[in-house]
DNA sequence: GTCATATATACAATATGCCGTATATTCGGC
DNA sequence: GCCGAATATACGGCATATTGTATATATGAC
């Protein structure tokens, strides 16, 4: 596991990147939670996902129909810092905040018969 | 000071201005002394010194014909703490750990008669 | 097999970023 | 004032990113 600092830093200069690894700086979630939580299109989501996974910064696994996404486990120890850093100081800032506030108040998270 | 995150990802997003960062990390330097360690064009560093001074991660001095280029001494903690790990994971490798060889090895370093 | 749900990808249009080169500005010496 | 040196900006062309919408794929229930 390997990244490239400007690879790291394009992939961090997007806010529904930033929104989404936010959100999953403690679960893992699915991409309905994630879309439900930022109020965007699912394909926008589904995007932005698949560039975080392609330059390493998320994993994914899938459990029936639902993928799950998570920071990826192996990431070098100075992105891992970056990461953290970057959560302390904006956690509790707009949109970041509000982000967590509507996903916690979401109906029907998957497990349930119905995601969104 | 304020900086949002997508914004300072942005600026950091770009390998020209990443070796300029790694060179600010201890001292203050010249447009001169940029162009000569990172061996390209000067409009090309002074404009991507003009970015992240815009983006107000740098700072600048005039000091007659010299500008003189630095890290903004008053970046929020959060913003510090991502350039200081930075720093860290990537000062010993390639390319950031020779655009310091280069500049050691810099003639006429300013101060003296003439820059370049 | 069909159907519905969750997710991913394709496409075209627009926007943004980066580059090399040319030109402008700013300053000090005279 | 003029001139040379250091730095900054302007201009066009090209590449990459981002977007909304449409469509495709994958899975489970039946």
């Amino acid at each position: 596991m390997d990244i490239a600092p400007d690879n790291l830093f394009s992939s961090l200069a997007n806010d529904t990147r930033l929104r989404s690894l936010l959100l999953l700086r403690h679960d893992e979630l699915c991409v309905c939670e994630l879309t439900h939580a930022l109020g965007v299109a699912q394909p926008h989501i589904s995007r932005h996902l698949a560039l975080l996974r392609e330059s390493g910064l998320v994993s994914d696994r899938r459990e029936g129909l639902w993928v799950h996404y998570r920071i990826h486990p192996d990431l070098p120890e100075w992105v891992r810092r970056v990461l953290q850093d970057v959560f302390e100081g904006n956690a509790e800032r707009a949109p970041y905040r509000d982000d967590a506030k509507v996903l916690a108040k979401m109906p029907n998270r998957p497990g349930a018969p119905r995601c969104a």
